[in-house]
RNA sequence: GGGCGGAUAGCUCAGGGGGAGAGCAUCGGCCUUACAAGCCGGGGGUCAGAGGUUCAAAUCCUCUUCCGCCCACCA
């Protein structure tokens, strides 16, 4: 015999608790895995969140999703890997360490590439572990002992070696093209970096006069300051207005160039004057252009966003003002024909809002359509499966017109590309090694390594092998790659899901998950992305403070219907919080029912033992279990949770443990009762472990004789199979039903605290009545009255009230008076709806085509159903009489 | 310009071809062997609009309106 633990304190709260088990659980590795070989291996990688970040909402949803899933196939006999870490966000965590030093006084400049990387890594040293510590107060079961980080020296050769590779193979190459430039960071981005917004602009009319003085023609514009990198005009050369210009030449204003008028057909003649002026170096349709017809590149804005030597007199200026400058100039010289309102839309930086200025450069490009090919194959033929499943329909699309990846970065922070440039022949070398001494033609020493710097998603694209010690050939690749599923939000499907299944498939021949499960976003209630700038986000660890990170939990989960966005607030954490308290305190009720007990099993009582309701509430949980694990196993993770959420409250809270508490107090059930109580909540206990790990875990070490360490070391509950005879379910129903109308009587009557009513439920049923009449005091207990009668017949009596149930009919004798006009008036509306739906029935069975095509279970349905309300309407006819 | 998703109770949202659901809010009544963060009972919805398919539509299809996303080099 245990001795009974002190019963838990009245009211939970998440502080006392949390803090406690995360220790515990991180102290003990609990959520390492354990390399058993009977053990099926599952693992996921988690989305490396910003070195430097903190949690967001976002985080908080992706994280519970991915702890929900680990912890479940823990508990159900896996051996789970989970793999946390950070990403060094390049550009991110630049700019962040460039505004430090900006308070300073500095410049990443003044201070140099050597120390300015210092800083950045004593900032990381800094604060790297707020996320993780983040991460661990939301009770992501990580297995901590792998975190990583996607500068550590292991994964930084992983990107090494993969960037030699690709470099070997011809897939990565250098050359000069148009990219996305930020000048205010001074590098170039992706295209998936830039973000469009629309905005209000202004559409101006400029004129080109020919230079052999036969006319002029107009272009339209919305970059003037543009025009001086002009090198020709372009018009479609089937427009017959301008046919006759091809081939002449214009005269550039302000500058005086000549340059040609060319034709081509990619110039849209609805659009202005039908005349484009051609930007070469900073237009991404121009530069096409240009390609095309040879036309030379001039670039008149440099990486800085001033205007270059060859701006003539506008040299020096910022693009902004350039423009402002050239207006006026064109104005004066009456090359301005008019100006119209426009809206553009412009790129912006994605992290940090400047305007985009396409820009000719150097850069480093992958050749995606090699890679892109079998990757697109492994989701056509479901060897990853999306979830919901339409997401694979957005990674076709982005991914059969997959563009080149330019993957070099002008800043500091990042992989060093590993390239070497001999200074002496000319030399381009790929190396694996962090240093490399020795031209491999010509044997000079004098080396200078590539100044750029890797784009951040490269190494992301590698994070399912890399972190497992790729290149090298190590246990953890081999029991635990691919992984089995990855958490992540759509907006990352082409940055990083596209790209890890490319490089997945390329280095290691196979895909590096089965399964994505793609998560809705967390908006605010407006429905917008929350964000800093705008000022609308919802921060999860103020949620914890205040509701407990169980509730924060819950809540997330609960709102993640698939294929759809959540917006969250504040009265659905709250909700869901009294729900934890409704949990803690059926777990005080069952602990303080348990001071006697003497531990017996549910094996030690045999079925037919047993009380119905216990055998009903063993039936339901069983259904629970059932669909619990069916919803997780279709990442139904809100209908999981909802289902048990349920489960525990309106049917074991407000049905069993309130007919409990009189099975209790007779002898004959006592024991077995408690054996019940102690049974149902704890594998209740153990269903909602994955969502809500703290309380559980609480609440299970106060539990008696429990098996093993921690929650997570018992395993997830199974379907035993236990259901009720026929005969037990309408019993059940029937006393249910009961119940509830004399509570509805009673409470409409104003009578809740009267208990010498007169209560007779009749029915024709025989068996149901003799079955009845044990379990009279089921009724009269939760019913609240002192007595119930039953019956098959029953003289007609005035002035009863009479409520028709499924199973019989209850009469309550009010011995009072009672408002005969009220209850006339409920027996007229009930009467009414019964005619309404009979009406409805009535007209489905007189039709044919629904006798002969509807299928015969709902035929039978609809004429049983229409007999039971025929049978309603006589019996309401009659009570309305005897009123 | 393409593509995707949404419109269901006062609010936030589930559901999804055969009797409209939850949480919060609201109204009435309760300190009952845990829980007032609770218990019992009630009210509240032409499931955006129109058409179609079907014996049967909130649910499937089409269109319309509004909202939100994603993609796209119309200067």
């Amino acid at each position: 015999m245990k001795k009974e633990k002190k019963a838990l304190d009245k009211g939970y709260d998440p502080k006392l608790v949390e803090e406690k088990w995360l220790e515990e659980w991180v102290k003990t590795k609990i959520f390492d895995p354990t390399f058993d070989p009977q053990k099926k291996p599952f693992s996921i990688v988690i989305p490396p969140p910003n070195v430097t970040g903190s949690l967001h909402i976002g985080h908080a949803l992706n994280n519970t999703i991915q702890d929900v899933i680990a912890r479940y196939k823990r508990m159900d006999g896996y051996d789970v890997l989970w793999i946390p870490g950070t990403d060094h966000a390049g550009i991110a965590t630049q700019n962040v360490v460039e505004r430090e030093l900006a308070k300073e006084g500095y410049t990443r400049h003044q201070l140099g590439r050597e120390k300015f990387l210092e800083r950045v890594w004593q900032w990381k040293e800094r604060y790297g572990q707020t996320i993780i510590k983040q991460l661990q107060r939301l009770g992501a079961s990580c297995s901590w002992s792998y975190l990583r980080f996607t500068m550590d020296e292991g994964l930084s050769r992983a990107v090494r070696e993969v960037f030699c590779r690709l470099f070997e193979e011809g897939l990565i190459y250098r050359g000069d093209y148009i990219i996305n430039w930020c000048p205010r960071c001074e590098t170039a981005l992706a295209d998936l970096e830039v973000e469009f917004e629309p905005k209000a602009g202004k559409l101006w009319y400029l004129i080109y006069p020919l230079v052999d003085g036969s006319g002029e023609i107009v272009v339209a514009t919305t970059r003037p300051e543009t025009m001086l990198g002009d090198t020709a005009v372009a018009v479609n050369p089937q427009d017959e207005r301008y046919k006759n210009f091809i081939g002449k030449l214009v005269k550039l204003p302000l500058l005086g160039r000549e340059i040609p008028v060319i034709g081509d057909l990619s110039v849209d003649p609805e659009f202005g004057t039908g005349a484009v002026k051609v930007t070469p170096a900073h237009d991404f349709a121009d530069y096409e252009i240009a390609k095309r017809h040879g036309l030379p590149f001039l670039k008149v804005i440099d990486e800085k966003g001033r205007m270059t030597k060859e701006a003539g007199p506008y040299q020096g200026l910022d693009r902004f003002s350039a423009r402002e400058r050239v207006l006026e100039d064109l104005q004066a010289q009456g090359y301005l024909l008019k100006e119209e309102d426009y809206e553009l839309v412009l790129g912006h930086c994605y992290r940090c809002g400047t305007v985009i200025e396409p820009l000719l450069s150097k850069q480093w490009f992958v050749r995606m359509k090699p890679l892109a090919q079998p990757a697109i194959a492994a989701v056509e033929y479901d060897f990853i499966k999306f979830y919901p499943e339409n997401w694979k329909n957005l990674y076709f699309d982005w991914m059969r017109n997959i563009r080149d990846w330019c993957i070099s970065r002008q800043i500091w922070w990042g992989h060093r590309i590993p390239i070497w440039y001999c200074q002496d022949c000319g030399k381009i070398m790929a190396s694996r090694e962090e240093e490399f001494s020795q031209c491999l033609e010509c044997g000079s020493t004098n080396l200078k390594q590539e100044e750029d710097v890797l784009d951040t998603w490269f190494s992301s694209a590698l994070w399912p092998f890399s972190t497992m010690g790729w290149p090298e050939k190590t246990d953890l690749l081999q029991r635990f790659y691919p992984t089995s599923v990855l958490v992540t939000s759509f907006d990352i499907i082409f940055f990083w899901v596209a790209r890890m299944i490319m490089m997945g498939l390329h280095f290691m021949g196979a895909i590096p998950f089965a399964k994505v499960y793609i998560h809705a976003l967390v908006r605010d209630e407006k429905g917008q992305k929350m964000s800093k700038s705008k000022g609308n986000v919802i921060d999860p660890l103020e949620m914890i403070e205040k509701y407990g990170t169980d509730a924060l939990r819950f809540t997330l989960i609960a709102l993640a219907a698939q294929g759809r966005d959540i917006k969250l607030s504040t009265s659905r954490i709250e909700g869901f919080k009294h729900f934890l308290n409704k949990l803690w305190n059926v777990s005080r009720f069952v602990l303080l029912n348990l001071e006697d007990f003497r531990g017996t099993r549910l094996n030690d009582y045999t079925w037919k033992g047993l009380a119905l309701f216990s055998k009903w509430i063993l039936a339901e949980l069983d259904n629970t279990i059932g669909a619990v694990r069916k919803f997780l196993d279709e990442y139904e993770f809100d209908q999981a949770a909802l289902r048990a959420y349920h489960f525990l409250w309106d049917t074991f809270c407000d049905w069993y443990v309130e007919i409990a508490k009189l099975y209790l107090q007779e002898e004959k059930l006592r024991e077995q009762t408690q054996a019940i109580l102690l049974h149902v909540l704890e594998t209740t206990i153990k269903l909602l472990h994955p969502f809500i790990p703290f309380i559980t875990e609480e609440i299970w070490h106060n539990l008696p004789k429990r098996a093993g360490k921690f929650l997570l070391n018992t395993s997830y509950p199974v379907v035993e199979g236990y259901s009720l005879s026929e005969d037990e379910k309408t019993l059940v129903n029937s006393i249910i039903e009961i119940i509830k109308a004399i509570r509805y009587i009673k409470s409409e009557y104003k009578l809740t605290s009267q208990r010498d009513l007169k209560v007779i439920f009749r029915t024709p049923d025989e068996g149901l009545l003799s079955n009845l009449k044990e379990k009279g005091k089921i009724i009269t207990y939760l019913a609240k009255i002192d007595q119930i009668e039953f019956c098959k017949e029953k003289e007609r009596k005035k002035g009863e009230v009479s409520l028709i149930l499924n199973t019989g009919e209850v009469y309550v004798d009010l011995t009072k008076e009672i408002n005969l006009e009220k209850e006339k008036e409920r027996l007229l509306k009930e009467k009414q709806k019964i005619e309404e739906k009979l009406a409805q029935i009535e007209k489905k069975l007189k039709n044919r085509d629904f006798l002969e095509r509807a299928p015969q279970e709902i035929v039978k349905k609809e004429k049983q159903t229409y007999q039971e309300y025929r049978e309603r309407l006589a019996k309401i006819q009659r009570f309305l009489e005897d009123l």
